[in-house]
DNA sequence: CTGAAAGCGCTTACAG
DNA sequence: CTGAAAGCGCTTACAG
């Protein structure tokens, strides 16, 4: 490891000693404790304001036996570019990172790929945060219920599970894969793809969504038209590939992500086949880029970086007891 | 801020106690320090793995009066979703976090928009970390100056300029403008455009080999045909829309990166015109998505994860005393 | 209400 | 080669 050194700005010893008190003094003012006289206290924040002090978090985090850092783990082998790449992880991302920001907390990000989280409880991801946040289930739910077990706090964006004992934050994907199917059916069509891994817990929902509109409709759900469309962007047109190249028929697509649909898109397109004309599409997430697309990708709302502030939010209330 | 306490693992007194030596000897068996003996070194070692110890790295930086946190500034506006939203940053956050990580550091990701870096200097991004990467210029180069003369190591990915103060890695922009610019001539296009704001640095050498393209060809720079395209996905089509509507002729453009690329395109196609057929388009970068768009994006590739690595090594280098 | 003191887990001159 | 000791910047029982 490298010889980094940094130069100190004030201590509280010094501001101490400006204010002719102790540190105990400066550090229970500081922390607004009642146990100390108002008038000092004001005495106090007025020449640390004065004099720029601002207490040095990691000694405090020291002290305090904390790490003052929440760790977060993309699932879905997040090595791959194609995943990292995915506009939905950076959206979510960046409501967490503000919103550990703004409790004062450093994020630090999982980059190393992801076979069996288990593995992580030795790593620094764990040994080195307060708690982590999962992006994301995989197919680790039993992984991730082992885990939420050991001492360390976890929260998980996904769907519910049957005996789930780990906090969980996650979309309503059953109404989403309705109203995606929906909107779909409204159009007049009735050979419905559904593209995505159903072994996903939030995908298998959204799933259950889509059967569940196909059912309102009068319409009997084809085991043919459910296709495990992958998210990573290229084995996603490989996939959607083959399936134009079988002949299967169908007008529509119910996607997993927005990705995966503009990834549907280019591929049909290929294909010599229109969108929406031959073959209407729906993504899931609504990342920027879909907005921006052209035509107008349609898309299932997940407000992303609100969901990200949430994560955290229930992280910080297990870390305070507060289950 | 939050109450959180996390159960402590084994401390490296009570390794020393197991060992029957003291704090000092292993940490120097740890560090490797040549004055210990050997096989006291070796007993330690194996015990150390025995029990599963790992010393604690926050107690080290703090001891060693140091963060082991690096900080990241994306700049360009990094709260605009768009930005984030652009895989060249992921990619390059990828790139740094790995390197990063294999120096048993930490990153700091800076979230919020970066109007004038100035005021980062009294802010956690710098007071809380050992040294900042910056990653692009903006139109900031003198404060970017201004900033490195402080105590504050950083280093900046961009172009190089007049006088530079601080550490700069970057591409081969006149190149990389120059080779997009030839390819589009060989195709025997001769009114091409340039998408990209020429206040940027980077994007202003790619400009000067673009010119430099034209000009070994025999063809002349027009002014019209350099268009001030933003970065920003949304503001990008508005941009070439307005060009579109304009009826300035061209049948080929060379934009400064692969989003910009992928919004032209779109834009094109709504006009009613076809990619590459009425204009062709080269991109930058050579981001995963550009790989998979359809038609297949020509495109200059920038390695982007390397370079995210020789930031962090750049970095380093300075943090080492070693310029 | 405030001070004196211990201690968080480590590293590193200084002795021996 | 190893130990004893000081100290990094803070917080918090414990006295008073």
């Amino acid at each position: 490891m490298s010889q980094i050194k940094t130069k100190a700005p004030i201590t509280m010893q010094e501001l101490a000693d400006i204010a002719g008190v102790t540190r105990g003094t400066v550090s229970r003012a500081l922390s607004d404790s009642p146990r100390v006289n108002e008038k000092t206290k004001a005495r106090i924040l007025a020449l640390a304001k004065k004099h720029k002090y601002r207490v040095n978090q990691k000694a405090r985090n020291f002290r305090l036996r904390r790490s003052g850092v929440v760790s977060v783990v993309f699932m879905l082998d997040i090595k791959s570019e194609q995943h990292m790449s995915d506009p939905f992880f950076l959206e979510m991302l960046g409501g967490i990172a503000d919103c550990l920001a703004e409790h004062d907390l450093d994020l630090f990000l999982a980059h190393a790929p992801i076979a069996n989280i288990l593995e992580l409880q030795e790593s620094r991801i764990f040994l080195n945060s307060d708690g982590v946040i999962f992006v994301g289930q995989g197919e680790q739910h039993s992984q991730l219920n082992a885990i939420s077990r050991a001492e360390k706090p976890i929260v998980v964006w996904g769907a519910p599970m049957p005996r789930q004992s780990y906090c969980r934050v996650g979309g309503d994907n059953i109404t989403g894969g309705y109203l995606a199917t929906n909107h779909l059916l409204e159009l007049g069509r009735r050979r419905i793809a559904f593209f995505g891994n159903v072994n996903l817990p939030e995908i298998a929902l959204r799933y259950s969504g889509y059967k569940k509109a196909l059912k309102e409709h009068g319409v009997k759900p084809d085991r043919h038209l459910q296709i495990e469309v992958p998210f990573e962007m290229q084995h996603a047109r490989d996939s959607i590939e083959e399936l134009l190249a079988s002949h299967t028929s169908f007008d529509a697509a119910v996607c997993s992500s927005d990705v995966m649909a503009l990834s549907a898109i280019a591929t049909i397109n290929e294909f010599g086949l229109r969108v929406p004309d031959d073959i209407a599409i729906v993504g899931y997430d609504d990342i920027g880029l879909a907005r921006y697309s052209s035509p107008t990708l349609t898309t299932v709302r997940q407000n992303i970086r609100w969901a990200g502030r949430v994560l955290v939010e229930s992280l910080l209330s297990i870390l305070n007891g507060q289950n």
